[in-house]
DNA sequence: GCACTGTATTTCGGTGACGAAATTTCGGCA
DNA sequence: TGCCGAAATTTCGTCACCGAAATACAGTGC
């Protein structure tokens, strides 16, 4: 039977329950709800990159670029590429490209800094804070077209669940 | 105040509800709940993926590696390009680049179908299914691990909702 | 002052992913 | 039959990313 056992019969399925489907059979020891609950999120956040990449690029922006203006207008228009190495969880290498690549567009300025003299001076431009301010309404407008299916409680039973499984993974194995 | 309003006032707080403490006096109108719930599936999914990509190494293989192998052995060892660029998520191009080295290693064989001969047979090798085998039950620990904590109830309802959020994104804008 | 260890950043070489365009084949329709 | 739009796959050019090594500097111990 295609069915998940406690589900309405005729309850609405999607992609991923097809999947859990297919595997079911060959891998019988799966657990529905995890592999379920896996796949979707999977799912989800790639769609969601791809209409934030999408949608950014109409005010002229790659994904990263704008990530990258993000974050650095987080900490308030200025840091250093080791924060952002963390913040955006990437490798060295890769800050520099992305941070040359912003230098030529003018939206940021690198500067050596003063005090230690290993680091550099990462500050976000008037053009490149004008560039981040414009596309931000953009973005999370998917997110609340997606999330806004589910009602209040709803919505902070999903934050919450989450939240139970982020701190087991914080927590470490 | 930094806590949430409608969560007892001790309750563990992750990463997340940090970041979106920080983010609420720049951007007000952001949902908490909204942004909680897909910045954790984001950490989550990235998490899951380095844990994955860890795990498989130790078989020799990568992460794209093993995931072909397991969405091919998902479809009984036999599919054609176009089935896992659904599958996987991928543009047309990138599916050539990995059967070209899935090929090289010789896990799957490439074989102009007779049937439609605009379509490719790709078939999984001995190799390659004993490959995907072997790296099989290191793939999925780390998820029972971190989902474990929820009860079988909370389970399904993280799958039940996320399914709600998935029918809205299939649906399309 | 000098060696040593650790940190910050860049350079280099290589790989995977993507979009766009080309190629081959299918299926319908005149 | 012969044409024509659609589908499946590959090729091509480009780009971001990564790991590893190189460079430059800081801090510590002697």
């Amino acid at each position: 039977m295609a069915e998940h056992p406690h589900r309405h019969p005729t309850a609405p399925r999607d992609w991923v329950d097809g999947h859990v489907d297919r595997w079911q059979p060959v891998l019988p020891e799966l657990d529905p709800d995890i592999e379920g609950a896996v796949t979707r999120m999977q799912r989800l956040v790639r769609h969601l990159g791809r209409v934030r990449e999408q949608g950014v690029a109409e005010h002229g922006l790659h994904k990263h670029e704008f990530d990258t203006l993000h974050v650095l207008a987080g900490r308030g228009g200025h840091a250093a590429p080791s924060d952002l190495r963390t913040d955006l969880n990437l490798a060295p290498a890769s800050v520099t490209g992305r941070l040359e690549a912003l230098e030529r567009r003018g939206y940021i300025s690198r500067t050596p800094s003063t005090e230690d003299r290993r680091k550099v001076d990462i500050v976000l431009t008037d053009a490149g804070r004008a560039a981040w301010h414009e596309a931000l309404d953009v973005v999370g407008r998917e997110e609340h077209r997606l999330l806004g299916v589910l009602t209040v409680e709803e919505r902070r039973t999903l934050s919450d669940l989450l939240r139970k499984v982020m701190l087991v993974q914080e927590a470490g194995g």
